[in-house]
DNA sequence: CATTTTTGGGAAAACGTTTTCTCTTGCGCA
DNA sequence: TGCGCAAGAGAAAACGTTTTCCCAAAAATG
């Protein structure tokens, strides 16, 4: 390992200019002769230059790296968007420090710490709930941060994604197919998502609906679907669930029953978590967050930050996806 | 945001000293009274002094950051991983660049471009499988490397898991418990991993037994079951699985054909992935392959060579823990 | 008391860039 | 011919530390 790295002052010599214009030459910036600039930028890719980023950032104090916070430790939120940000800024030639706090106050105060002493460019805030907050207090940071599934302080600059939106694709498209009784399967109200899917479902369906609250676990689910199919009841046609995990629980109990999905009954997720809608039988179809692009806005906009364009705060709701696969019947047109 | 940040020059003024010694007392070098020393620290934590880290690694040549390469997408081996390096660096004020590659060559060479441009202080190469490589040549880059959970070079260091003794464990528990007729579903015979475990299967039970080879899919574990207990045959009565997915495809065709788990059969599976261990009914009795361990060892391995000391190459294999829950029955003494 | 050694501390160089001046040269124009 | 101006390029300052000398005073030694 270790050849030692060649510096502007090799490529200025080599080239027979002076450091000067060097620099000037490769960062596209003052006044030469075209083929200065050529002939040194020659010389540089031929002796395979790399300006230190200790050197630059010292002066631009820019080093193109974000720090991205999470509290998923399991990733199940944060690493679709981590990779969404990553695969937006790595041609911008930034990287990114994933620091997973785990709701410990000590520990989120040593990544920002180490954050902030590295001169990160900006920092992006992201969480497994999306109406609490980090454990940790980001306002009167030297640098721009901005919120990604998680809530940030009023005048923040936050991404979520559009759960009524989603909501109302879901059960319209549950409509669409022909079902008729459509019920909610959910998690704890105390989540705003869970209000937020469940308002959206009365407002499809037009009327208050069966909506059952419960855990985001498959046990739940299955429980649900016990107490929804008992004899002697009209039951549903269809089920819109809060997430997969239920999706996946309903549908087993189904299974158990006897009754056919998608045949007597259409089950519809939440997630798209690839692990859990892609092992149900049969496969489920359900919402996606479209959370890579949620960090692909997270990180451009902080990169735009780093910057110094002005970005106005407030809340970006962007689109989610039905994701079709089988546990509905019909087919989208 | 942005107060300005103090330099050394100002801690250094309002201790009445200059800045060389201003230097020299807050790195703990150097000579000078006790007292100086103390004031000097004093006067720094009352202002916030958080030295430049350009100019520190203008200078020392470090950049206290690691990079994290990964072409494990889903994260499912990855973060754990990443967990432990994070959590086994952060005390010495080591941050974490992840990089997900997902098996692209020009993406990889762009991030381990981006790390070397900002001179991280070493590389853990990881992956979603210990017999495959990276598809980035890591061998001759200016910082030290470390494999975790993929294949390195001949002469690399590499952390991976001890899936015999993981495997040995596992079916020797089962035979602790009473279990006499064991069977091994796994996965494609070319993953070195499936030989390992199944090589370790054969060598506690003591004779070839028998190893169904499939995906690693909960279909297979299904469809494993479905051939294993058709009539006419003495049943298993215990399953080692290659992995969890399996083992929860296996025990949901179990219960289907009404075969009792853990009263008549008992399961193993291996993995400790949570998501899927602790929602199979009961809840899966697995090998954990301590990936966070894992982690911590390669994080502080890396800074180790960072540091200058020497590293003897060579594989170093992490011992597994079996993680005993409610699908094998008995109770662990 | 004269010399050497130790102690405490400072001046300045170094790290590798970027950027701001400054300087020379050549050219157009009256 | 003399003047102004632009083009092209370089010298040097700046960024904020760490580190290597160096120096004066004090202490130890003979």
């Amino acid at each position: 390992m270790s050849l030692r790295r060649v510096r502007i002052y090799e490529v200025a010599q080599a080239a027979g200019v002076s450091v000067a214009t060097a620099s000037k030459a490769l960062r596209d910036t003052g006044r030469m002769q075209d083929q200065t600039r050529a002939r040194v930028k020659d010389v540089a890719a031929q002796l395979g230059f790399r300006p230190n980023a200790f050197a630059r950032g010292l002066i631009s104090k820019r080093s193109f790296a974000i720090g991205l916070l999470t509290n998923d430790t399991y990733g199940r939120f944060s690493l679709p968007l981590m990779s969404g940000v990553s695969d937006a800024l790595v041609d911008h030639g930034v990287s990114v420090f994933l620091c997973t706090i785990e709701d410990d106050e000590g520990l989120s105060q040593r990544h920002v710490d180490a954050l902030l002493d590295k001169h990160v460019d900006g920092i992006i805030a992201s969480g497994k709930r999306v109406d609490r907050r980090l454990p940790v207090d980001l306002s009167k940071l030297p640098v721009p941060v901005v919120y990604a599934f998680t809530q940030g302080p009023d005048d923040s600059v936050t991404f979520v994604s559009d759960d009524r939106q989603g909501s109302l694709d879901a059960v319209n498209w549950l409509r669409s197919i022909g079902r008729q009784r459509i019920v909610h399967i959910t998690g704890p109200a105390s989540f705003q998502s869970v209000t937020w899917r469940a308002d959206a479902y009365r407002e499809a369906i037009g009327n208050d609906g069966i909506v059952l609250h419960g855990t985001w676990t498959e046990a739940w689910g299955h429980q649900a679907v016990d107490r929804l199919f008992c004899p002697n009841q009209i039951f549903p046609d269809a089920i819109f669930c809060g997430n997969d995990q239920i999706a996946r629980g309903a549908i087993d109990a189904l299974r158990e029953r006897g009754i056919a999905v998608p045949e007597q009954v259409s089950v519809v997720g939440f997630d798209n978590w690839e692990i859990v809608a892609a092992a149900t039988r049969p496969p489920l179809t359900t919402v996606d967050m479209n959370l890579r692009a949620l960090g692909r806005e997270a990180g451009l906009t902080v990169l735009e930050m780093a910057e110094g364009r002005e970005v106005a705060p407030g809340i970006r709701r962007l689109p989610c996806e039905l994701v079709v696969r089988n546990s509905c019947g019909g087919a989208r047109d």
